[in-house]
DNA sequence: AGTTCCATGTCGCGG
DNA sequence: CCGCGACGTGGAACT
């Protein structure tokens, strides 16, 4: 039996199995599915997927990458590093097809948390007048606060930003500022929170523990990044 | 220019396209993929992926059932209920096949949470010393607690169950603890944080509010559930 | 339908 | 490489 070893030596190419076959999964889970007829992808980087029909853009399972492929005539091993295992029997194949792919120029995406709190960075003062940043991404114990700032009066200000203000993201606050009002050389520290909108229990929470709250408007902000578009 | 319709009039049935092609989405936020050459999956539910040649499993772009998907030669435009939009722009089409799928029997699973939850009912002991199971899944009014027991010393211990310990169980269980402790037949409650593994910053927060932790071994417990596969 | 919580989450960034 | 948080999280179970 010639065993074909191949793992990253694909180049910019998809290979589609349509197969009758039997899968199993054994890594982080036990998984196992029954013999019927799915697809099997493999792209450029190795990575193995099975789709059925249906369930949306998730594969039933998968492997990623990096792995090692290990391919005979009715069985696929995929094997990766950290000791996960898909092992694919083939029934029967009923296609067998692999196209190149030219360079992807990648996705552009627009709209995110980390573009809003870039920009607010840039432009505290947005937030509230008198507002000055101390740091981005100020780290504590139990995470980093997204924005630390001191405001007019001088006071240190913890702001979290979300794209959707949720009473999660009121409550990872909370915790901020439960650790930060422990240091003496910042203490007291005021909390504020922040985000495109913040849903009506987040705002309830956030005023129940004298947090402020401020909803911004993403095209706003970008206006500022870009003043010029405004001229014309 | 005729416009084909066609929604869930898909039966087990999978079409891949490869084509040259640029997509747009516009709904949650706005991305834009420019012109390369992809393949794009449409499942029998209806729902679309456009898949580049690396990158794991996760598509590119997407649109999850239930949506409409408006095609004509050039273009196809797929809108769901909520208002978000994919338009995929077909500049060159290189093979566009479909399959048929049989019913697919689905995946069989094991070693998740709910099965950590059951071995550890049975063998409280494992957590500690003298503990002693009152009940799984004890309601309260923000949800079950994974284990109510009594400790050696007769005290009510909540243990919260999870498979990876992070600080959001720690969250939840600290607002079981709070609701517990305001009922007098059971107070005082105390915590216990159970994982396979649990994050520095997890223990930290749950040092810091009072609940013990306790990492367990899903293999041992295992191996106490099946003693006789140690005879051999 | 709305909400909550799990997930083999995946992904990207900063230390 | 690990740790951490965001994600168009997706998806399932439950109200």
């Amino acid at each position: 039996m010639s065993a074909a070893r191949s793992s990253s030596c694909y180049t910019n190419r998809v290979r589609l199995l349509i197969a009758d076959c039997t899968v199993d999964y054994d890594g982080r889970l036990t998984a196992h599915l029954p013999r019927a007829t799915r697809l099997i992808m493999v792209k450029a980087d190795g990575c193995v997927a099975i789709h059925s029909d249906g369930g949306a853009y998730k594969p039933m399972n998968w492997m990623t990458a990096p792995n090692l492929l290990i391919e005979s005539s009715e069985e696929w091993v995929v094997t990766n590093p950290k000791g996960e295992a898909l092992t694919i029997t083939l029934h029967q194949v009923h296609s067998d097809v692999s196209h190149e792919f030219g360079e992807d120029p990648g996705l552009q995406k627009d709209g995110v948390e980390a573009h809003l709190q870039e920009l607010l960075a840039v432009d505290p003062e947005r937030l509230e007048s008198g507002m000055r940043l101390v740091r981005r991404e100020y780290p504590t114990e139990i995470g980093p606060v997204d924005l630390l700032c001191r405001d007019a009066d001088g006071h240190v200000v913890a702001v979290e930003i979300k794209r959707r203000g949720e009473i999660d993201g009121v409550e990872q606050l909370t915790r901020y500022l439960d650790f930060l009002n422990r240091q003496p050389d910042l203490s007291p520290v005021r909390g504020m929170f922040v985000a495109q909108e913040i849903k009506l229990q987040a705002k309830t929470l956030a005023a129940d523990r004298a947090i402020h709250w401020v909803e911004v408007d993403y095209d706003d902000l970008r206006g500022i990044e870009r003043p010029q578009q405004k001229l014309f």
